[in-house]
DNA sequence: AGTTTATTTGAAATCGGTTTCGAAACGAAT
DNA sequence: ATTCGTTTCGAAACCGATTTCAAATAAACT
């Protein structure tokens, strides 16, 4: 069995099979049938079928400058985060025959250059983007480029795009008045370093703001997950101030994960020693000690949105950026 | 400001602001700067960088049937397994400049068709697929069209195509002869439906000959995990037998967590009550009751592994079809 | 029947690259 | 000065589609 050349079926093989003209059978494949005489119709349709014929779809692209693909550039994919929105990305692009190219950046800015170039190269029409924040010059070119723009979760006011977040402020305003409720005295806040990452951010002054109303003191750890015993010092630090009715915020699920692990490790009991409440809910959290609370994000819903208003935008909407907010949802378990 | 026609910058354009004809441009992007004068070579590296021209993807692709880009199409997106896989892929890709085209078929056959019909239109260079076992005859045409297929996790015997998997058969009858050694008289295996699926299939033979060859009797739940009930009722009937020294060994995380669920529900002690193991460890799995013993796949270099002979083939390796099997690791936790 | 209008159709240009092929330029060899 | 071998370069064809444009055919109207 020698190589087989077996190429691509091209729209010449299925014209000349069909015993008509390319334009003809681009005219079909078009849906412009009406154009078209019913027999050759006829012809074209058993060509494509007997042929297994399907369009090229860089050729496609080429031409009309329309790649149907769209690019999904994420911070992290490990995150649980954004793998639920890239399943709502993933809904809405299969409704309209779009394909995804996905990009793991790990938060490194030079990496998410790279993959931005790249994404460029491939005639992305849309892009949607957890980013880092440090490449605003080729967004920028991006959407010079009549490429849409959504941010997902990461705000960027410098930039004027449509932006799909969480109401930050507000939920983490609500989740420290129920802690606050609930007796907690000493809520300490433990976050990565915020480093102009918006939700992060939000989260934070949230805290602040809501701790300075209540005049009590703000505790903020700001932890460098590298640093694998710095956390630990932090929460033995927090233990030790001889206060009472502690409790922990944790600022995002990865953060919690780690703090959870530590605490188990030192055999603090939850919530009788201390409470803990964090961000983003995963299925798991139910299980884990009393159950933990969080705040869910919807992050599903996030992704569709965003996708979504790629659409609308390749359809020509030419309002002005928009910042859509959906609502997280407080999910009280046992851990407070 | 009106319409900015603002057009990608092609390569003609670099041709011209460098003096040169495209032909010597395009000679210059492919590295073939050894048949290029040395002042050619200046003006035209000049007229890239002042330009920010990058060459599109889908010219050269459509030119030289190479689109730099490969699938990767999964089961279950919100499957940590299958993102670890990504992640392991995704790191190769990154060396070779590759791009990844991520599909999510939610184990559904009919999908999965559409979306090897959509890779194809792509001109995808290779394929890396978690696949239902429904569509091979689409896969058949890719091999056919010399695109690279490699198989992870779920074999396909009767396609000859390079694979990547764990060793199921002996990790599982390694974890059950643990289990024995602990004192276990009575282990049920939990099972979703095995429909062909080679490691479902797998565990369970290797559960059955384990079990058999100690002269036990197997004990095999089928769970359809629609059905929300079903899963607690045979947990309450494994539980009710009046034997003693039981467990469970689930055959996916997913599984497993249902299961874990049920049994808190229930308000049954592990390990004292139940022991219960399973496979797909993740980070959490620690973190939950007594901690759960799982079998630990080795996802991220089953992905690096399955894009690393992607990256061979594309190279010309011709060599029969080969089956790589990872170790996974048992990960001995309390709830045994 | 003759003219006008509408409908089908295919040839050719185009998208942005790569590649072949032959011409021009250059120095070396005769 | 002529010939030959290299090296350097651009014109043109090509990849697989879309689209324009004008020709051919059919339908409609005097």
């Amino acid at each position: 069995m020698k190589e087989k050349k077996q190429t691509k079926v091209t729209i010449n093989e299925v014209a000349t099979y069909a015993g008509v003209s390319k334009s003809t059978v681009s005219r079909y494949i078009n849906g412009r049938t009406n154009e078209i005489s019913p027999e050759k119709v006829k012809k074209i349709k058993k060509a494509i079928e007997e042929l297994h014929y399907r369009p090229s779809q860089l050729a496609q692209g080429l031409k009309v400058r329309k790649s149907k693909v769209i690019g999904f550039i994420v911070a992290d994919i490990t995150n649980p985060f954004s793998v639920a929105t890239l399943r709502g990305v993933e809904e809405i692009c299969d409704e309209y025959g779009y394909s995804i190219m996905v990009c793991n950046t790990d938060n490194r800015p030079e990496k998410e250059r790279e993959m931005l170039l790249k994404l460029h190269a491939h005639y992305i029409e849309g892009l949607i983007i957890n980013t880092t924040g440090q490449n605003n010059d080729i967004l920028q070119d991006f959407k010079q480029n009549g490429v849409p723009i959504v941010l997902v979760d990461r705000k960027l006011p410098e930039l004027k795009v449509d932006t799909v977040t969480t109401n930050n402020r507000d939920i983490t305003a609500r989740l420290l008045h129920q802690m606050y409720e609930k007796g907690y005295e000493h809520i300490a806040f433990f976050t990565e370093p915020v480093d102009g990452i918006s939700p992060r951010e939000e989260r934070k002054e949230a805290y602040e703001q809501s701790v300075r109303s209540r005049h009590k003191q703000s505790i903020i750890a700001e932890i460098h997950l590298k640093q694998k015993e710095q956390i630990r010092e932090e929460i033995l630090r927090f233990l030790q101030a001889n206060h009472q009715r502690k409790a922990i915020l944790a600022a995002n699920g990865l953060l919690m994960l780690k703090l959870i692990s530590e605490l188990v490790d030192l055999g603090v009991k939850i919530p009788e020693e201390i409470g803990i409440a964090g961000f983003d809910d995963t299925e798991w959290y139910k299980l884990i000690g009393p159950g933990i609370t969080t705040v869910a994000q919807p992050s599903h819903e996030m992704g569709k949105a965003a996708m979504q208003k790629i659409m609308t935008r390749l359809e020509g909407d030419k309002s002005a950026p928009q910042t859509i907010q959906l609502d997280g949802e407080i999910i009280m378990r046992k851990s407070l």
